[in-house]
DNA sequence: ATGCAAGCTCAAGTTCACTTGAGGTCAAGG
DNA sequence: CCTTGACCTCAAGTGAACTTGAGCTTGCAT
């Protein structure tokens, strides 16, 4: 094996678990762009590998391909990227966990008080309005928590 | 306005806030079921608006159509729900975000191990792993045995 | 009686994140 | 050289949860 070379699209797949189909799509989103051999066929490399199982982490933690893609971009561009940058991106990931934890923490202590009083689904209760969750407009599914607008029609 | 006819769809959708086109889908879908008038126009019981405001809050906070109709499914047929009814899918509904909860810290208690050692999107990294976020089908991770990145980069 | 908002049904469109399929190319072994 | 398996592109399909549109009917006010 020629590391020079790099990774065929078969041998990050097996190294990462993530699906052939998948990193073409990806590629496609623009998270990771690969270089192409001389007869046009990818070959990515080595610190790939740990950007791919980065995006791996963060869809399992509910990112979308386009919250993915803006972590990415604030890791070095034309270099290989630092223990020091990844850092920085799991910082930004751990902000984000502590608000989907807060988010989920007020309902559930609100929904504990709903239990006492049985006002649960009722018009006057806290839980019906807290103003951020429902509230969805637009096409296309809601997502989990956080509510993604599409656009305006 | 007569109770004893019902509300009309549009007077529904101004009381719940779900928008028609929904209160029709979610009736296709199995999780309400008004009645018809003589002009086969869809009459909903009083009743209904409290439905209607749980299914809301349940999506809100990320049940999914069919996770709604499983907790709409314990409630009695026949006669209106009680405050006692509802209440108890109101427990089931707290018991659910408790355990979400608990896969969000999890994480994030990883991710804060991480940031001290750098290794976000390493291999053998513990958020790599960690058994739930649905890994790949096929054989085991095999990635985590045998590929160590001698020198981290 | 007439107008028109509001209701009805059914089909198709939308977003996201991919997967699947068709049809063709490349690389390595025998 | 030939075959086989991995790779390529591009188009279309998937499923969730709705929305939008077309074409037609109801119901209430004037």
């Amino acid at each position: 094996m020629s590391p020079a070379q790099g990774l065929t699209i078969g041998e990050l797949s097996a190294r990462t678990g993530m699906p052939v189909s998948a990193l073409r799509f990806h590629e496609a989103e623009g998270l990771i762009a690969p270089h192409r051999s001389a007869g046009n066929q990818r070959r990515y490399a080595r610190a790939d590998v740990r950007r791919v199982s980065f995006i791996r982490i963060a869809q399992g933690l509910g990112l979308s391909v386009a919250e993915v893609r803006a972590e990415l971009a604030r890791l070095p561009q034309g270099r290989t990227p630092t223990a020091a940058d990844w850092r920085a991106i799991g910082g930004s990931l751990k902000e984000r966990l502590d608000r989907q934890i807060a988010e989920l923490t007020r309902p559930r202590d609100l929904l504990d008080g709903c239990i006492g009083c049985g006002c649960i689904s009722l018009e006057a209760c806290a839980l019906y309005n807290p103003g951020d969750f429902a509230a969805g407009k637009g096409a296309g599914p809601r997502f989990i928590l956080g509510d993604r607008p599409a656009h305006p029609t």
